[in-house]
DNA sequence: TACGCAATGTTATCTTATAACATGACAGCA
DNA sequence: TGCTGTCATGTTATAAGATAACATTGCGTA
């Protein structure tokens, strides 16, 4: 039993095994600290990461949060498509919380038309400190 | 006559080059390529051009793209201090557009507070076609 | 003058990402 | 069976972005 299902064709070999590591992993993970704990898999090359995580996200399995040149696995259940994420990153503990919100991506919608801009992908990251960081 | 008018003490002399690099540029520009512009300024090294960055980010005068790992002078006449920014980044010609919303920030504001995150700063950058592009 | 401090200069190194080219696996078809 | 296209993979080298560590300079002030 899984948790996690896939419409997608079955991974790959390399990425599931990329998708692994980001699904175990606490926080979100940098593409060289992938790869250094997949060499005991065989992994000796940036590029087998990096492949991976392109299909990957993609796929819309995994996140590439821009401000931290690092990646996380999809928190949604069953990794369906989302319009637009956003994630609020804590700057103390690196926790990273994705978040869903219909009247922000409303709102990043309403300005891109307002513009003429068509919009493609919107990235939202929010840094600070979170909650159980601030109460500690 | 400047265009600009600062309340910040005066720039120092590579925090005004970098500046000038950035306000006389069509878009956003890497730190390499400033280090390149200002190599017959005497310009050497890549910090040179950080350590300048660092303070014109840090009295809001220049904004990070995180999504482009690069730098634009801010659009505002007087660099005075606005609470967020967003980007609209154009993937055909390169162009970036600065917006400022209110109804936006609230959201942000809203969503951190929702989960007890404490927000310092938020990344907002939408890619996609601008209007020239499109309509071209 | 002597001190403190910020800016600057310099070299080396680290992290992140991609280019270029070769090989392997497999499906569809002659 | 052998050919061919395509996708995943492997490998080496290099590009691009960022920082560490340390030395030096310039300047205001006690
Ligand atoms: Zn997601
Ligand atoms: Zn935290
Ligand atoms: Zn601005
Ligand atoms: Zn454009």
């Amino acid at each position: 039993m899984t948790a996690h299902v896939h419409n997608h064709a079955a991974l790959t070999k390399n990425q599931a095994l990329v998708f692994g590591e980001l699904s175990k992993a606490e926080g979100p993970l940098s593409a060289y600290t992938i790869l250094d704990q997949l060499r005991s898999e065989g992994f000796r090359a940036p590029l087998q990461v990096y492949r991976a995580l392109d299909k990957l996200v993609e796929f819309g399995m995994v996140h590439r949060l821009e401000s931290l040149n690092a990646f996380v696995a999809c928190s949604h259940k069953d990794c369906e498509a989302h319009s637009a994420a956003a994630f609020a990153i804590c700057e103390k503990c690196g926790q990273v919380t994705e978040l869903s919100d219909a009247k922000l991506d409303d709102r990043l919608r309403e300005l891109a038309e307002a513009t003429g801009f068509a919009l493609t992908k919107s990235v939202v990251e929010l840094r600070g400190i979170c909650a159980d960081c601030k109460a500690a």
